[in-house]
DNA sequence: CCAAGTTAGATCGAATATCGATATAGTTCC
DNA sequence: GGAACTATATCGATATTCGATCTAACTTGG
């Protein structure tokens, strides 16, 4: 486990720092990313998995509203709640973001012994797995289904 | 490449927030675990690799020197320049923080199919080998192999 | 050796992010 | 309707970041 964790951990290091910022900060970033993976949600939602305080993630969906990559409409069954969406323009920065780590990885990818890429690539349906074990750890046994 | 670029962004989003950081921001746990695995090296080394420019690095280190987490020793070879290293309270942080990683990824890992099981223990070295590919690249083209 | 250019790192001021505490407004339960 | 709760906003203080600039130390050509 070692091994592996260690391993994990160096290749992060490459892979978080594949795609230069924009101008948006690491927080914001994630913000968009789950935005994208869970589609709308309310602010509430994001504090729990975000790894910020309900302030700073109100401010930062502020600047993220002013910059036009989220927008709210008011939650029909709270009146207390907004619904926080990527517009278009917040989800072609994620596209774009992954389609440049993508593009990057595939570079680094091409490189290796054929039977190494082989194994690689066979590796997302595992991690999938894991992902989904996670979220049935704390969350609700399922949700993590939809596309 | 899709595919496993998009697992690997799922995976990384419950990597990277497995151990709730101490009292340091991400910055400086970056930091933390580049001077861990590269050894000793000076401010500008670092300046390449983290995602922070030069003045807030300043910043940074003056603040983990005060906690005791990393200390500076005279360049003997270049007046202008201190070597940066990890103290025991530094080195200390960095390995708790990956054995806590370790041992939860452990028990995520304990829970899938054996098959799926092995074949993400037999990824790591792939891994190191992209790390490596990586640094060939930007970088010298060895360096990689010390401890 | 010396002047000019370069590099390592520190410092300053402004902008932004974050936090804890608290305020506001909508909801639920009795 | 009123107490308790929940979702989000706001406020003031502190921390982080950046661009610009500064100093000291190194390098090089003569």
């Amino acid at each position: 486990m070692e091994r592996l964790t260690r391993s994990i951990e160096d290749f992060n290091s490459l892979f978080i720092r594949l795609p230069a910022s924009d101008r948006l900060n690491f927080s914001a970033l994630s913000v968009l990313h789950t935005l994208s993976r869970r589609g709308p949600c309310r602010l509430s939602d994001l504090v729990r998995t975000e790894q910020i305080k309900q302030p700073a993630l109100t401010s930062a969906m502020a600047k993220l509203e002013r910059d036009g990559l989220v927008e709210r409409s008011p939650d029909p069954s709270d009146g207390r709640a907004s619904m926080l969406s990527l517009t278009s323009d917040g989800r072609s920065i994620v596209s774009r973001r992954h389609a440049d780590r993508a593009e990057q990885l595939g570079r680094l990818i091409d490189r290796l012994p054929p039977a190494d890429r082989t194994r690689l690539l066979g590796i997302a349906g595992v991690l999938d797995r894991i992902v989904q074990l996670a979220g049935e750890q704390d969350g609700k046994p399922d949700e993590r289904s939809g596309q």
